[in-house]
Order: structure tokens, then sequence, then C-alpha cells
DNA sequence: CGGTTATGGTCAT
DNA sequence: TGACCCTAACCGC
């Protein structure tokens, strides 16, 4: 269940946990068929990019390539459990395992083939050697709806269904205005405020949106309970009170993915 | 137990 | 735009 925030943490747990370790590695479910050469190597690294993960290793210059999709997930624990349900890849040192499952991609990937993936993405904001000014320009070069960019992972990489939302939100800008109309300022506060939540994302392991004074206490209300985890305003409030305005907040299905928005904050330029 | 849902993406039309 | 891929959790019957 993961935006960019998640991939950053998890690269960060395998380097963490198996790097300079000689590993286990096993596809118990049997679709990972490069688990088996790995088997025994020395693990180096792991990075992310968007939300694309690559781990490496000594013995090869190719590279395990994870894209978690919409419900994979890579959990760790401590020891070697026994292996439950479908796991795609289980890698382990002995005192900690980690295991990869439902995701949308696993793959021994030479260099090439992960250039090619590294290529089809915009800036990450949660990476340092990001250009702004790629998104930037994308943005205001389009015809397509905000709400849209914000999904285009060539546009922004590592930007989710919740981010888009939240962010659109807290700057008050309407989900359907077309990326070139709006002003460069915007298009940069976009980037600003993009990179400002997900960094606490990261830094928290869940994604939290909602400034000081809308937080539960500064309002007397309830926190907010959803399993996605996290005080937001609009993601998945639809049918329910704005916390800034009163307003119903409005749904509605953009590009195959549910949208969120208060129409009276966001009601425009 | 079956239907629904999910922070995603690709491919065909 | 829609079909389809991947897995688990949750809900109502």
């Amino acid at each position: 269940m993961p935006e960019g925030h998640v991939l950053h943490r998890l690269a960060h747990a395998v380097t963490e946990n198996f790097a300079g370790n000689e590993v286990e590695s096993s596809s118990p479910q049997g679709r990972f068929t490069g688990a088996d050469l790995l088997n025994g190597s020395v693990l180096t690294g792991a990075e992310t990019w968007g939300k694309h993960l690559f781990v490496s290793f000594a013995s090869t210059q190719e590279q395990v390539h994870i894209h978690l999709g919409i419900y994979g997930t890579l959990r760790f624990s401590d020891g070697v459990p026994p292996v439950v349900g479908q796991v795609r890849w289980r890698l382990s040192n002995g005192g900690h395992t980690a295991d990869l499952r439902g995701p949308a991609a696993c793959a021994l990937l030479n260099p090439p083939e992960v250039q090619k993936i590294l290529d089809r993405l915009g800036p990450d904001p949660l990476r340092a050697d990001a250009d702004p000014q790629r998104f930037i320009d994308r943005v205001l070069r389009s015809r397509a709806p905000i709400s849209t960019l914000l999904m285009d992972q060539s546009v922004i990489a590592g930007t989710g269904n919740i981010y888009r939302a939240e962010v659109l939100f807290r700057l008050g800008i309407d989900p359907s205005m077309p990326g070139r109309s709006l002003g460069v300022e915007q298009a940069h506060e976009i980037w600003e405020d993009m990179v400002a939540l997900m960094e606490l994302g990261r830094e928290r392991g869940r994604i939290d949106t909602v400034r000081p004074e809308h937080e539960p206490e500064a309002m007397g209300r309830p926190p907010r309970v959803d399993d996605h985890g996290g005080e937001v305003y609009v993601y998945r409030r639809h049918g329910m009170p704005c916390w800034v305005c009163g307003t119903e907040v409005l749904t509605r299905v953009v590009g195959g993915r549910n949208l969120f928005w208060c129409p009276t904050c966001q009601a425009g330029a």
C-alpha cells in the first residue's frame, strides 16, 4: 500500500537489515526465478526512485527491481518465521527476514533495463538529486488537469492518490485546473508542499497532512479513524464535512482512481 | 463464503 | 476508457 515515502523507508530497511551480509534468497511461491541465483550473495544496498525499489548485490551487476503495485507488501520479521501465504521473494540473514508479497513487479534486471525504467520517471520529491524545474516545466506546459499530472510518474515520481488530493486541498487548487493555467508560483508551491509532506511521511511511516490548527486536539474533534493511517483533509472523507469550511467533501473517479476534494476550499483560481 | 476494496500500472482499443 | 494483473483484509450474508 505504497506511495513513494513507503518505498524510501523500505530501501532504508533493506539496507539496514542486510547490507554487507551474505543472504539467503528464495521464492517460496516460485514466481521469482531470479531468487535462487542470488542465494548466498552479499547484498550491498537498496535504493528507491519514485515507487521503484532496486536491490544490489556484490556478485552481479544485475539488480532486483521491485514495484509493489496497489497491494504489494514487503514486511520484516525477526528470525526466520514459517512461510505464510504467497511469498514471492524471501530474503534472510538468519536474524532478520523480509517477505515480499503481491508485487506488480519483482525481477532481476541488467543495467540497461534498469536505466530504461529510470528514464521514464520524473523527479522524485524525496531524492536529493531531484530537479524541481523538470516538474514545473511539465506542469506549466500541459493541458491535462493538475490532478492527473500529479499521478503521472513521468511528471513527478513517487506521488500517489493520497498526496495528490491532499496537496491540492492544502493549496486551495481546483483539481480540474489544467497544468498550464497554473501560475509559476503555484507550481513551485505544489513541489515544495509535496517535498514537505513526503519527508514527513518518510519520517513517520504514515501520511499526515493536516496543519496544526486543524488537528483533532486543536479542533476538539475525534482523531480520524481510517485504516490507511494518518490525519488528512479530504482523502476518503467524501460525504463528510470539510474541516475548514464545513462543505461536504466530494469524490469522483479520475483516470480510474478516486479523487477527493472540497468544492468550496478548492473553488479554482 | 462471495463481493468489495486498496496509497498502482500496463496494454489494448 | 476499460480489461487485466498482483494479494489480503474486511464486510455482509
